[in-house]
DNA sequence: CACTCTACCTGTGCGC
DNA sequence: TGCGCACAGGTAGAGT
């Protein structure tokens, strides 16, 4: 499940691999799946096919392929979301592409970009600028300032879990993180956002900070037997039952906000505390 | 405004 | 072995 750090690393390996796709020209496109274009196949293909590649930039989960077309003055963008289960590889042209690949970004020598997804729930589709989309989120949570999160933190009265998986208060933050970062700021997920002091809002703009930039150092996050992207060791996410790494009480899992939350009972008190970050 | 539900989709893992 | 089914989750959009 991609959230902020693994979607970097896809942009990562992606521009500072040994094989960069910066500078590169689209040869052919292939929609295996019509649904995964919001928009015209057709019209994709057309404008894509024979543009260069000149960078890919990131905000949340999203990815822009900034594209220029040969006979175009300005830049097209290839906006592309993974959802859950979409997965970026650039593979060699004689790879044949698995039964979950959708789409297909044909580079010159050789190199064949593959959107695979087997859920399906992954899109791309153009667009003019990435602010069209941006304008609905928040500010990547790497680059919000601590200003602008405690701002947003306070204009709303609602549960810290569903807050921090707001898109459109700050972006990049999945289940996964959501949890993690609630867990190592010692914030129950249902503390609600208008209760806490003002050295907690700190500490969770802080941990926020921590989590992410330290997922990212790691090449996404690794989960037993589950989602092995990286090497950041989650706490609590998928730890239901297991004994807490700080404290040893068991994690539990309730539902907040409609969705699975797993955090300790002990570390994260549902009233506030003194306790700061852990 | 805050929350809840639903739809989208398919692989996984459980109970029987 | 195999069937049925709940479950997982990001987002949009509708409803409470």
């Amino acid at each position: 499940m991609p959230e902020l750090p693994e979607v970097e690393q896809v942009r990562r390996s992606l521009c500072d691999g040994p094989l960069p796709l910066p500078g590169r020209t689209v040869q052919d496109l292939r929609v295996l799946r019509p649904a995964v274009v919001d928009g015209n196949p057709d019209e994709l293909r057309q404008l894509l096919c024979g543009a260069v590649c000149r960078s890919i930039e990131r905000h949340g989960k999203y990815l822009f392929f900034c594209f220029q077309p040969s006979h175009a003055t300005h830049p097209h963008w290839l906006a592309v979301h993974l959802r859950m289960t979409g997965r970026l590889m650039l593979l060699p042209e004689h790879q044949a592409p698995n039964r979950h690949v959708r789409l297909l970004l044909l580079f010159d020598q050789g190199l064949t970009l593959h959107f695979e997804d087997p859920r399906g729930f992954g899109r791309a589709w153009l667009v003019e600028d990435p602010a069209v989309v941006t304008a609905r989120l928040g500010p990547d949570a790497l680059q919000v300032d601590a200003a602008g999160f405690l701002r947003r933190l306070t204009a709303v009265r609602r549960q810290l879990k569903p807050l921090l998986l707001d898109q459109s208060v700050v972006a990049g933050i999945g289940n996964i993180y959501a949890d993690e970062i609630l867990f190592r700021a010692g914030l129950h997920p249902r503390r609600t956002s208008h209760s806490l002091s003002e050295a907690e809002a700190t500490g969770l703009y802080r941990t926020i900070h921590q989590v992410l930039s330290q997922a990212v150092a790691m090449q996404g996050a690794n989960i037993d037997g589950v989602f092995k992207a990286g090497r950041y060791p989650v706490a609590v996410y998928g730890r239901v039952g297991l004994p807490c790494s700080r404290c040893g009480t068991k994690v539990v899992k309730e539902r907040v906000g409609q969705r699975g939350t797993s955090f300790c009972p002990a570390c994260q008190p549902l009233v506030s505390s003194t306790a700061g970050e852990l």
